[in-house]
DNA sequence: ATGTTATACTTAACAGTGTTAAGTTAAATG
DNA sequence: CATTTAACTTAACACTGTTAAGTATAACAT
């Protein structure tokens, strides 16, 4: 049966093209200002090919944002964790987050802005990739408050002040380029530091 | 010249009725849900009189975040200063910024969300209402570090760190509301204690 | 009181939107 | 070779923000 796991592969990939099309066009044009006909024509179908693969504009936007997620998850499992010094894998970590957010702003702004704009309640649910973001900033925490490195506050409270801090300082940097910020990498490092310092008193 | 004076005031009140009515739609429908026309039929005017007030939607957008500024900056500035412990309504003004977000978070989000994704580059320029927000912030630590109750960092990153903190906590707990947050006065009270002792550290 | 001008507002229209239902074409199956 | 099925397209609906042109009424000057 090769024939049916050709048109399988092909549909999955002319998902994928729809998918990055559809990326392209939100961050470099913005959500709102993207047509589902622009999508369509990028990609030379039919405006409502689309709607064979995905439901609506919204869930196209979804689709975009696990993706943004499932890189943001990736490239923190993959920093060198450093066992000896879980509090420095921490700062590490926080700085990796705010950087993938800076590196990509308007994919950060869709995944963790727009998003739950257009689709109330979701983002965050059990099972869903951002929950695994958030489990995996609890997973450093608890290293730091396992070893006595931090105040022992519960793991998921501390994660979530954590979470605020990074979070925050993103999205205003992002959101607000204009503003005079202090020097990037200072707020940056100031943010992670005060807030670990935070955690230890 | 009584005349006159009685139009403008006249032209000033249908001003404030379309700007309130459209405040009512965006907060309740979303923005991008309010159509010129939903807010006309609102107050009983052809969709087009509108453009004779404002220059656009964005504009109108604008102005609905301005006054929603003008109320945050008199929230703050209305709490008790308590000179003897400057830390103290430092902790309060932070509280204060949260609680204010919360209890109008539709508001809160147009201001520090929708419009600056459809008003690229404003919304915190010099002599704006939301920088004045962030100079009372500013103020707060200014006076805590000035009687040595922070570390001795520059009053601006210090501003933008608690800015941050509270920003964060607030657009996460407003936008992924069925997040098993902790409970939300002890998550608020956690980040704001944990920013100020780390601010001390 | 009457003619003129300016103000405030409306009507009509344009080019575009997300989305659905119906129609078409081509490929896989019997 | 006929038929079914899958993939895609065309046409249409009700709506969007916004502009240009038109209208009516109130204020003003004579």
């Amino acid at each position: 049966m090769g024939i049916k796991e050709r048109k399988a592969r092909e549909k999955e990939q002319l998902r994928q093209q729809i998918l990055s099309a559809a990326r392209e066009l939100f961050v470099n044009e913005g959500y709102e200002n993207v047509s589902m006909r622009k999508i369509a024509s990028k990609i030379e179908y039919s405006p409502t090919t689309i709607y064979l693969y995905f439901k609506d504009k919204a869930d196209l936007l979804d689709s975009v944002c696990k993706e943004t997620l499932l890189n943001l998850l990736n490239t923190l499992e993959h920093l060198k964790r450093d066992t000896t010094d879980p509090v420095e894998t921490l700062r590490k970590s926080g700085r990796a987050y705010i950087e993938f957010g800076l590196k990509y702003p308007q994919d950060y702004k869709l995944t963790f802005v727009v998003r739950p704009q257009f689709q109330k309640g979701l983002g965050l649910g059990e099972g869903s990739v951002g929950e695994k973001v958030f489990d995996y900033l609890c997973e450093m925490v608890s290293e730091c408050i396992r070893q006595r490195l931090l105040r022992q506050v519960d793991v998921e409270t501390t994660g979530q002040v954590m979470w605020a801090a990074v979070h925050g300082v993103t999205l205003l940097l992002i959101d607000f380029p204009d503003f005079p910020w202090t020097e990037k990498d200072k707020l940056i490092d100031t943010v992670i530091h005060t807030t670990i310092e935070g955690l230890k008193a």
